[in-house]
DNA sequence: ATAGAAAATCTAGCAACGCTATAATGGATG
DNA sequence: CATCCATTATAGCGTTGCTAGATTTTCTAT
């Protein structure tokens, strides 16, 4: 019993390989997903990809939502980053410009990731209690950019986030033909710099 | 064969029973998935619902997607009425706001078939030269909104477009509190009046 | 009216899916 | 080294979209 010390290594190790295992599989499923689409992402598919049964998925995510769903979260994460950065690295006054440019840019280069974290059924609800932090924090990159400088921030930022999620979306589904993209961004930031 | 009176007769009558037969397939369809979600819309279960076999359901849309989208595309042509009917029936500076009222009421009473227009994975795209009268109508419905009261008027509708589709969007997917909707409606519309 | 052709419909089955009970295997502990 | 316990694999269930081939029904023509 005097080895917690050995112990302790061993827990740890088993530790770093269940999450590499977890990476693993997550980034398996965003490279299929991209290349060939969601529904070609199965089990089976995921558990040929990394060398191991599929029992062994089921006890990292528990279904094939929850890999959906994981995924999902990386890309709110990664999306928050993309905003933060946009909105820092500009003025005051082009920083609307420069997150909508990044929303895009975000949504136009990783269309799969983008389509689960929206589009598909998975439930992610934002004003439940048990919402992760990583959803918080990208919404939050948006309500800044119009905190203070108008009573009614919120709905600004929500509009702002809707106009972008909008013209990502019917872009991303062929509604909307790639071309007029950059006057659409030009004119979206004219409508939310102007009130 | 001088009897090509009563063969009319019976071609007719043949028609009119495929054609009846493809809307029970498609009012079941879309009862199913307003009640219980898309995925129970399942062939087998559509081919019990109207008593027949599963490959009758093939000869009429030769595939599950082939159905999703017929609801798709009557969607689109419900929708195109529904923006009509409240343009019309409103003042000229009022427009706006009928139709983006109208949209959403339209997409919070019937989200699966809102659903299977946008958000679900099958192709409808608009640019092609195949698309459907239907799909062109709807946008067509939201360019006379702007049309001649701005030079850009395409792009101003396709962000009009898209401002309400985020809010719907992302109204369904419980990203957006329902709460706030009214105050939503009155600020978009005074984004899109103001230009 | 009835035999034969044609159209419409059903039965039965395939491959692939998500998921899981159970068996087999491996590493850590005494 | 023996024994446990956690980990991993095998194999299978039920359901899915879809289809080939058998079967029945409907039309045509004598």
């Amino acid at each position: 019993m005097a080895e917690t010390l050995a112990t302790n290594r061993i827990a740890e190790r088993k530790l770093r390989d269940r999450q590499a295992r977890r990476a693993q599989i997550l980034r398996a499923a965003r490279k299929i997903a991209e290349l060939e689409g969601w529904p070609n992402v199965t089990v089976r598919r995921l558990s040929d990809e990394i060398s191991y049964s599929q029992p062994v998925l089921y006890a990292h995510f528990g279904s094939r939502e929850g890999i959906l769903t994981a995924v999902a979260v990386e890309g709110f994460q990664e999306l928050g980053l993309a905003l933060e950065k946009a909105r820092k690295r500009s003025k005051r006054e082009s920083a609307v410009e420069s997150v909508a440019e990044a929303y895009l840019e975000f949504a136009a280069s990783s269309p799969a990731l983008y389509e689960v974290m929206f589009s598909l059924g998975l439930s992610v609800p934002f004003g439940a209690p048990d919402t992760p932090p990583e959803l918080r924090f990208g919404f939050s990159q948006l309500l800044e950019l119009f905190e203070g400088r108008d009573a009614k921030a919120e709905v600004l930022a929500e509009l702002f986030w809707a106009s972008l999620h909008g013209i990502a979306e019917l872009t991303r589904t062929k509604r909307f033909p790639r071309s007029r993209q950059k006057e659409r961004v030009r004119v979206v930031v004219e409508l939310f710099t102007r009130s």
